[in-house]
DNA sequence: GGTCATTTAAAACGAACGTTTGAATTAAGT
DNA sequence: ACTTAATTCAAACGTTCGTTTTAAATGACC
């Protein structure tokens, strides 16, 4: 048992409590139990619960960025490339299905997921200045991406409707299981996520392009 | 000095409290002190820390409900008597405008609606079925309105789509001074307002009207 | 003014929290 | 095999939490 497997399993137990129990409400005593490791585990390895936070968050959010920010520089090359204007439904298309994909595809971050679903409007500033400092430069690069797209609209107005979508496409990661609602399915699957998610893309699309 | 007294001071302080620091994280010492209150008072007034939650939510969120409620009543029976559907963006209006306005006019209620933006996707799920238990009415008769409305989609797809309309506003009032920062001011002002509830309802009516 | 219920007050309860300590144990390097 | 660094462990630190208790103060009513 090394020490990578103990930070591993360290950064596991955290990221599924944190998810289930939130930042405050999970204690380090219940991690490190889950985590079978000592108490005093999380300390030593991270040097805090703050530092324990931010390492579960940079583990999977840094490579989702990278790929987020990868597809939309793949989309306004297309269109480059095509000597047309972006397309918003493909921008965020970029943005949002890695985000769902990550949560069926990857161990464990299924969970991760919800972490940052709550964390965008999280009342500890802690933990929502930790998020958004991870975030802003992508969100910045899509605001951008957005006003090529949307040219007879103003980038306030275009800010103000990315807000939106933020918010909408929050609310449906706050959660694990909340895509199956939607067809009052009990058991999580990948169908019931695809359905959501195509959905999503549409409706944020549709008010994305609204008139002014 | 009245009971009455102490028991809306208790209501204020814990409201204010909650509102900035969530519910686990605001103590009753931290509420009853805001109060100028003996700490026990919370206990002997309503009981314990989640009565205390259940009675800040329930004398907000019963007027408002009826409030909001009503309207969408008014713009069914306006719809009923010209022999026409109701429209998406009336009944949306209906739904979105109480609740900013709310937030603007009563004392002290700005706050409150920010406990509400969070308590829908709390982790705690003391927390969250408080909130959802007092919203389903209201929730299952604006779904059955936009049926009526939408009578080319499924009520599935417009469950759907009314569930990324709760995320988007619930975005908007997790913060007291969100719709600020859309302008680029500091301090509050109702212009931003209004011009953030506008544009969230020309969004969402858009999403939701989307064609399937 | 005296009686009784209501409300306030100070103090303490046991439990849980994040963090620290120092010794015991394990792994690595020569 | 020995030395040294890295890791694990049990235990305790001081704080804060929600709740309870018991007495004092305040109110209403006859």
């Amino acid at each position: 048992m090394t020490q990578t497997d103990t930070k591993i399993r360290l950064l596991d137990a955290a990221e599924s409590l944190f998810s289930q129990q939130g930042f405050t409400s999970a204690s380090l005593r219940a991690i490190t139990t889950a985590a079978q490791a000592n108490l005093a585990a999380a300390n030593y390895h991270f040097g805090g619960k703050e530092a324990l936070l931010s390492a579960v968050l940079e583990r999977r959010l840094l490579p989702l960025n990278q790929q987020r920010s990868d597809r939309i520089d793949q989309v306004l090359a297309a269109a480059t490339t095509a000597g047309t204007r972006p397309e918003v439904e493909a921008l965020i298309r970029a943005f949002i299905e890695p985000t769902f994909a990550f949560r069926r595809d990857k161990n464990g971050s299924s969970e991760f997921i919800s972490i940052i679903g709550r964390a965008m409007t999280s009342a500890d500033p802690l933990v929502r200045d930790l998020f958004l400092a991870l975030v802003q430069p992508l969100f910045s690069q899509l605001h951008q991406a957005l006003c090529q797209a949307l040219p007879q609209l103003t980038p306030q107005l275009i800010f103000t409707r990315l807000f939106f979508t933020m918010g909408a496409m929050g609310h449906c990661i706050c959660f694990p299981g909340m895509s199956q609602i939607f067809n009052g399915n009990s058991a999580s699957n990948p169908e019931d996520d695809i359905f959501m998610t195509n959905n999503l893309i549409r409706f944020v699309t549709a008010g994305l392009e609204a008139p002014c």
